[in-house]
DNA sequence: CAACTAATACGATAGTCTACGTACTACGAC
DNA sequence: GTCGTAGTACGTAGACTATCGTATTAGTTG
C-alpha cells in the first residue's frame, strides 16, 4: 500500500461544515489563537503545526488542530515529515459569507482590548 | 428584604464579554435557535423563555438562557411572574461590531439549506 | 388564603472536553 | 540502517455540559 495513502487525513465537505460546528471550535482561546495565525498569512499559504507557539504539549496540539480540521475551519496535509495547516478560507466563505472575517475582527479587537 | 432584588439576575458588563464565551454560547443548536428567534423581534423588545418551543424540559430551557446571559448574549429580568428575554444588541455591536449579524446572516443561511 | 402559572434550584447521570505522559510511526538526513 | 524531528495514538484524570425529574419560589388571579 502507498505510503500516502496510508497518511490520508478526513475532512468534512462543504455540504457538511456545520455553523455550530464552526463556532465550537472557534470558541476555545487556544484554537481561536491558531486560526488567527493561519488568518494573517497569504490566501493558501501553509504552515506546520510547530509554526504556532502554543504554551501545552505536542498530544494537546494535534488535539486543538484535529478539531479545527473536523470542524471544517482547517486543511491539513502531509507534507514529507510535517503537517501543513491552512485555513479553509474559501470554502468558508462560500459557505458563510463574511463569517470568518467577522470573528476574527472581534478577535483583533478584543486583543487590543487586552492590551 | 425587598421582593424584586431579591431576584436580581447577574449579568457580565460590557467589558466582561469575553468572544470566545459568545461563540461557545452560539455553537449549540438550542442557543442558536433562540437567538435565531430574539434577532428577529424589534430592537430592544422582549420574549418570555416560553415564546421559544424548545423540545426540551423547563429546567434544560432554564439552563440554555442561563448560559446565553452569562455569556452577555442576553438580556434577562423579570416581569411578574414571567422572565422576559432580549438580545444585548447595541452592547454586542459596540464590542463586536458586525459579528451579530455575520452569525444570524450564516445561520439563516444554513437553515435555508437544511430546507 | 388557595390555586395556578412561570420559572429556578437541586441532585443525579451520562457524556464530552482539555490536558497530560508515554509509546509509537513516518519521513528525511546522514 | 540509524538518528533526529514532527506529529499520532492511547489511556487517563479532572472539569465541565446537557439532560432529566422533582421540589420550590414568586407572582397573579380567584
Amino acid at each position: 500500500m502507498s505510503t500516502a495513502s496510508a497518511r490520508a487525513l478526513e475532512h468534512p465537505e462543504c455540504g457538511e461544515i456545520r455553523l455550530e460546528g464552526v463556532l465550537h471550535a472557534l470558541s476555545d482561546p487556544m484554537r481561536l489563537r491558531i486560526v488567527r495565525f493561519l488568518w494573517q498569512l497569504e490566501e493558501d499559504e501553509e504552515a506546520p503545526c510547530s509554526a504556532i507557539e502554543l504554551a501545552v504539549t505536542k498530544s494537546t496540539t494535534t488535539h486543538h488542530f484535529r478539531v479545527l480540521r473536523e470542524a471544517g475551519v482547517i486543511n491539513q496535509a502531509y507534507r514529507g515529515t510535517a503537517k501543513m495547516n491552512a485555513l479553509r478560507r474559501r470554502d468558508l466563505d462560500t459557505l458563510f459569507p463574511g463569517l470568518l472575517g467577522a470573528i476574527l475582527a472581534a478577535d483583533a479587537l478584543q486583543c487590543e482590548r487586552d492590551g
